[in-house]
DNA sequence: ATGTATTTGGAACGAACGTTCAAAAAAAGG
DNA sequence: CCTTTTTTTGAACGTTCGTTCCAAATACAT
């Protein structure tokens, strides 16, 4: 009979997924990828089955805890005005408390390989849409509960939140300064009101 | 004595920055380089010095064409807000009318290689905060002129203005679609109100 | 013409890339 | 304890990477 793996797939996973999302696809290699996931070669192709396949795995990873389970909660942990806030917030303390420069793996992806990658092109595209599904429901809700003014558009709102929010993240990683990424957010909380 | 180059070392480099700016640093090859710039192996390095040597050439030049060229003609050529509604509507324009997805070189530099490469990051962090300062000459000099609103704070407009310009240049490369560029380009109007 | 200086073309370099493979090691069933 | 099955291991694969180098070609000065 077989025997269960050695290493810890899921933790693997994670670590794939940290290091393509502080140096990107192109800037990652396989020995890098060998190092940091304390697995062997051998098995790293045979769980993962390859460079493209694993980058796969952990953008859905990644897609799936940092975008869709993050707005999750926080749609179901504050009200539709402080949960679109606390996105922002979040993303500038991920800067200034952790001192993180990796952005998001989602926008960093949208850069470096959507452009030239149909497949991936449609994960990040549904992220980003997601995200600004996320934007457009809070707008709605925050109207309805009287927190957010009724004469901002949803719609056009919304788009302009994941913008603001697009480049925050891209400043994040090259000009990562407390009152630059300040002001971002303090802009996006004036769209509401 | 020596003898003219055979080849326009200018339309070299421009070459090389087109190629970088579409498909970014670490996936353009040397060769692909060769190929595209139509001149020979030896004559490259002679001329550019290496791959790095070259990009920061190209990077250079991006940054001396399409930023301070491109907004000192916006400048020049239209009112304040006219200058900031324009920087944004070209931005449009190379994604529906010439059906560019190559979005800005500079924030295509910032996410791949500004986060661990200190010299290139400061001609990328340069070129940002210039675009910053910018918008924020536009507004002061639109508020003078009686066209954008007093109540607008100069300086916290013009970090979301480039925060919502760079998020319109990564969806250019993502998602290039009419509807969801619009909305920005609306909304940075809207934010001069 | 001849000499000289410089560019050109293309072969060749070692290193690093992603990937494959076969033998050794390890746990479970008989 | 031996067989079976799977994982682990590390060497080795062929390619492509960025880079170097040298002989052939070229244009100017004498």
């Amino acid at each position: 009979m077989p025997w269960e793996k050695q290493f810890d797939s899921d933790k693997a996973l994670t670590d794939a997924m940290n290091i393509f999302w502080s140096r990107g696809y192109e800037s990652t290699s396989m020995q890098d990828l060998v190092d940091t996931m304390g697995i062997n070669r051998g098995s790293l192709y045979a769980t993962f089955g390859g460079k493209r396949s694993l980058f796969l795995q952990a953008l859905r990873r990644y897609d799936d805890v940092h975008r869709r389970a993050w707005v999750e909660e926080l749609a179901a942990t504050r009200s539709p005005r402080a949960a679109i806030l606390q996105a922002f917030e979040a993303a500038i303390a991920a800067v200034l408390d952790a001192g993180s420069r990796d952005g998001c793996l989602l926008v960093n992806t949208a850069l470096e390989l959507s452009p030239h990658d149909p497949e991936i092109s449609k994960i990040v595209g549904k992220g980003l849409a997601e995200m600004e599904r996320f934007f457009g429901a809070m707008i709605r809700e925050g109207q309805k509960a009287g927190e957010i003014a009724d004469r901002v558009d949803p719609v056009d709102t919304a788009r302009a939140l994941l913008s603001l929010f697009i480049g925050l993240r891209v400043l994040s990683r090259s000009r990562p300064e407390a009152p630059l990424l300040r002001s971002i957010a303090d802009q996006a909380d004036a769209l509401l009101k």
